[in-house]
DNA sequence: CAAGTTATCAATTGTTCTATTGAATAGCAA
DNA sequence: TTGCTATTCAATAGAACAATTGATAACTTG
């Protein structure tokens, strides 16, 4: 039957990209391209690998059109390769955290106990209302590519000296990376510890960008074509 | 560094899902899925493999956590584990077929040539506005088990005969599982064939579904726990 | 031009995944 | 019980993949 190879063939193209995504490695390369374009070097310090090793799992991501690269004087910088790439990890990320134990469990482990967190939308309200706080707990340089409207800057390292800097008579939240990111749990514990009321967002700024742009054009579902 | 061992622990859990998007066989089988539940049986006929693959994979993608099984009398039945799952099958196959012109030769190769095609918003609006009339050209079991509201259902082999039903003073637009399914395409082509004006719609049953589900509730978006 | 980065290539080894086959199990019906 | 059917298990061989190492290429800076 023609029909038959033709549908594999379809199937196949479409597990090229599905295969991106089946390595923890290129999987931790993602997320941390879903903060922003970084280079080879960058990346493979940040995921403890050599960087033979990060090159060519980046050009797996990148044969799978997951990612751009695009030359910088000695280096090369690479960048998710649109939103709805960003979209599909996040979408991946949640279903796990949501279907399988061992990613709860692991990430408990990894996180340490569950801190109290809040949602986009009632950070959003809250916001606008004036009742919190908004705190980046990232380091400097990725505040600086990007953060959400009305967050300061505290980078977790720093936290501990600039306490005094925050309002006692309001809330806190904390946010950093992502719901996998520790730095958020870590200030809320530190801040709690001080004495303050804190909780963290319950993502971070990739997921806030996303939700965002999706606002500001609703027309565009982000899906098939 | 313990910190590295969790950090790695948490993206091997996540790639456990992203495995099950890893096979083209067994995105066959989700594509299935995503139309509704179907025992393994039908799964193994309607992808031309034996049952016991069919078995064998269906065994991952529950392990994987993206589909749940049931059994009922003497077979099982297997389904998506839930919205999220199809919105994330859709979003992979979405950004394939954006970004890779693998999927878009392979479409075309599978589909022949392209057919005009209307988005969903356009459709609802049309629709609305009593502007068209909506064949849903699947086979009856699935039109029975679900369908576009205001469809009619004449599944692409008994079109030819039952043309003379279709009114020749609007436009007709055809409908199917999805985007890379043929029935649509065909059937436009042999509307047109007979003189009318037809059209598909650019998505298909499970598309609608969910953009509606998801219309309808918008607060939960479908992201990161 | 020479030295020093940064990124990529190439070859290797060990591991994991895939499809296939035939046998085994579980439920149902006579 | 004895078949009968639908599904799953187990074992295999072959293919694809991952991490490692050392070498190479491209570009910058002195």
């Amino acid at each position: 039957m023609q029909d038959r190879r033709r549908k594999d063939t379809l199937f196949e193209a479409i597990a090229l990209m599905g295969k991106a995504f089946a390595s923890p490695r290129r999987l931790e390369l993602l997320d941390l391209l879903a903060q922003g374009p970084r280079t080879v070097e960058e990346l493979a310090r940040a995921s403890e690998q050599s960087s033979a090793n990060t090159s060519q799992h980046l050009q797996a991501l990148h044969a799978a059109g997951v990612v751009t690269r695009e030359r910088e004087g000695t280096s090369v910088r690479y960048a998710l390769a649109g939103e709805d790439v960003l979209a599909l990890w996040l979408a991946l990320r949640g279903a796990s955290a949501a279907r399988l134990a061992e990613v709860e469990r692991a990430a408990r482990d990894y996180l340490g106990e569950p801190v109290e967190a809040i949602g986009r939308e009632e950070l959003r309200e809250r916001l606008k209302r004036g009742d919190v706080v908004l705190v980046d707990v990232r380091p400097q340089e990725e505040f600086a590519a990007g953060h959400i409207d009305g967050a300061r800057s505290i980078p977790l390292e720093e936290l501990e000296q600039r306490i005094a800097e925050l309002p006692e008579d309001r809330d806190i939240v904390a946010y950093c990376r992502g719901p996998f990111c520790a730095y958020a749990h870590e200030a809320v514990r530190e801040l709690q510890e001080a004495g303050r009321s804190a909780l963290r967002l319950e993502d971070g700024w990739p997921e806030w960008r996303l939700a965002d742009t999706a606002h500001k054009r609703p027309r565009s579902r982000r899906q098939a074509a």
